[in-house]
DNA sequence: TGTACATCAGTGAACGCGCGTTCACTGATGTAC
DNA sequence: TGTACATCAGTGAACGCGCGTTCACTGATGTAC
């Protein structure tokens, strides 16, 4: 034996949040193999003893949603979270904080536009945290019969687009009434 | 005099539509000069004679909005159009038709995302976008003291992260979906 | 417990390729006579 | 009207560079004895 599986384990899992880190900062097509193994303390050759090509590791890397881990946090608690919680988390979402910080901001507000041409496999990969997110979202919202699914994608898009917005705008003042127009619009559900 | 200036300011707007068209393709760093050249008839070389850099080209080639066009469309009509009217406009705005046809769809919604990693003056050209389409939208929305202009952010939100969505999902259902939710959620206004 | 060995994660030079940009040129054009 | 000329939009080869991927290698590791 060389090294123990766990050790390569570990060395994945540093790859890929490297990965993250990476690919959230500079787009999906502005990250280079060389520039995130050196994020990971590793070099370029070596990446390939853990993914095969760079469109499975940007697939992988993708995996892995702010929104749900936030909308999740405190399920496990037991009683169900009540509506205006999910607001709150919905409003800290579209918060200042959350678009200063992409690096470790939610995936989906930050990769859309992109992963229209992405590679397939980064697609899939995206489609289902999209379709994740919506049902936790439903789950959480006032129930009215089927209408809900459809809100539920209606708060994603708005908070989506919102926070891409705010990124892409070029104007403090103006980014920061794009994300307080958008709590406003969520806190008329 | 070799060419007149007319036969040169013709050339400079065919190359301008072949880079806006293939941008919306293919996305703001997925176009090189020799396939926006090609095009636009011609060959590499000839482009430095009618932009300094591929930069100010992208910039120049953003500014374009379809949903802007759209909205001033029937304004020289005379009488001020209806809310129901911008209502329809939205909502032709989500439909699958433009979600079909990027290359000649608003860049708005298919820059977004990308546009936070361009180039300072590309940046400098959206956010002038957003401004001016939020300023016609919000003129066109019932009159309810300064909340128009934060709803006219919202509604902009909206509609482009839920046409960004649309596009990004790999699921034509799931898509569906999406735009009829951000329809049903402009109807609510 | 100590040593010799086989494994394979990780190294770093090298590859072929496409990119943005440069540059010496060419040839269609409008003007001067 | 016809011809010689100067201009400069457009050509296409060439450049330097960074990229994803390959590959011969090396050296830290766990195992067998």
């Amino acid at each position: 034996m060389s090294y123990s599986p766990a050790h390569k384990e570990r060395t994945r899992r540093r790859i890929l949040e490297s990965a993250r880190r990476f690919l959230k900062e500079q787009g999906l097509g502005g990250v280079s193999v060389d520039s995130l193994m050196a994020g990971a303390g590793l070099t370029r050759g070596g990446f390939y003893a853990h993914f095969s090509s760079k469109d499975e590791l940007v697939a992988a890397a993708l995996d892995d949603t702010v929104l749900l881990g936030f909308l999740q946090k405190h399920k496990s608690g037991g009683t169900p979270e009540p509506v205006h919680w999910t607001r709150a988390v919905l409003e800290e979402y579209l918060g200042p904080l959350h678009r200063d910080q992409p690096a470790t901001g939610c995936p989906l507000a930050i990769h859309v536009g992109e992963i229209t041409l992405a590679a397939p496999q980064a697609r899939a990969v995206y489609t289902n945290l999209v379709k994740e997110v919506a049902t936790e979202l439903a789950g959480r919202l006032p129930r009215n019969a089927q209408k809900t699914s459809s809100e539920a994608l209606a708060i994603l898009a708005l908070i989506v687009g919102g926070m891409a917005l705010a990124r892409g705008v070029n104007d403090t003042e103006l980014s920061d009434a794009i994300l307080a127009a958008c709590r406003e619009a969520i806190s008329d559900l």
